[in-house]
DNA sequence: GGCAATAATGTTATGATGTAACATAAATGT
DNA sequence: ACATTTATGTTACATCATAACATTATTGCC
């Protein structure tokens, strides 16, 4: 079986191809650190892992823009409640995916990305729609404590 | 009838009273500037409209650590995905308060706030429970455009 | 009232997050 | 080759937030 980081960066190349956008060496070593790293992660630990990785340090101007263009293009998502990058987790499957929802454990701060289930998310449309609101969230993000720490 | 705010300041007295923290003079004026202007408003904002309105600067540490303390108190709201604080929509009211959802409008960044619909809070608890993970969260932020900004 | 304990606020310095504006380098298309 | 676009570099700064320690105000208790 090939190595699941080079399938990642296999698939990022064609998302990257339909947005216009070039997948750099940066861009890639940037995927590659937050896929290393599995877990959510600020933009200046990122520079302090992509320069510990690959002896170079990049500007938090550069890093901002590569995160957020990896987010637009799909690959990376941001958590806004805590301000952080994770690999998304889902780059890899075929399936459509669903608006995404993270659990984010503030014991451990580990994250786990799973759907909205599309009955919540028809539930909150509706709700929203009595006020007239149209919803454009990309995401969920839920806090809370996961399972191995609500022992 | 009586003037609206002074219902609020005697309803948040007695809810600092319940968390055994005193509803000083400092406060009450940070609770009247975010009560009259409506609107979600960073720290730094309410230190500049309080400056404006009474005459004295506040330092960021101070006004954070009020707002923090209104917060805890459940006066005053957090919008976790802008850092921005507005005062609870809900304060007078006597009726049990659900988990608290926000409809902010990305074009004109007024912010309406709706409980949770308890059926959209079953799910979103069910479906978390699937991981073992156990929400605590203080409320949805929900990103989209409001009733006029969709017209 | 006096006085100790606690709560609230002041003060200084600094850390953390994020972007504007402009310069340079790399790649792409013709 | 060379003009255009895309990506990255560089500097400076804006914005958000708290640690650590000092002082002031209030409260409870004798």
């Amino acid at each position: 079986m090939v190595n699941e980081l080079e399938k990642l960066l296999s698939k990022a190349e064609s998302e990257c191809k339909k947005s216009g956008v070039r997948l750099t060496d940066k861009r890639k070593n940037v995927l590659s650190v937050l896929y290393h790293h599995q877990a959510p992660m600020s933009a200046y630990d990122v520079i302090e892992r992509y320069r510990e990785t690959y002896g170079s340090t990049l500007q938090a101007m550069s890093m901002y823009r590569m995160l957020n263009l990896l987010v637009e293009v799909g690959l990376v998502h941001k958590l806004e409640t805590t301000n952080q990058y994770l690999i998304c987790s889902h780059i890899i499957c075929d399936h459509v995916h669903a608006m995404p929802q993270f659990l984010i454990c503030d014991t451990c701060h580990s994250v786990e990305e799973i759907g909205v289930a599309s009955d919540v998310l028809d539930r909150l449309r509706a709700s929203a729609d009595d006020s007239g609101f149209v919803i454009s969230n990309q995401q969920l993000e839920i806090h809370g404590r996961c399972a191995s720490c609500s022992e």
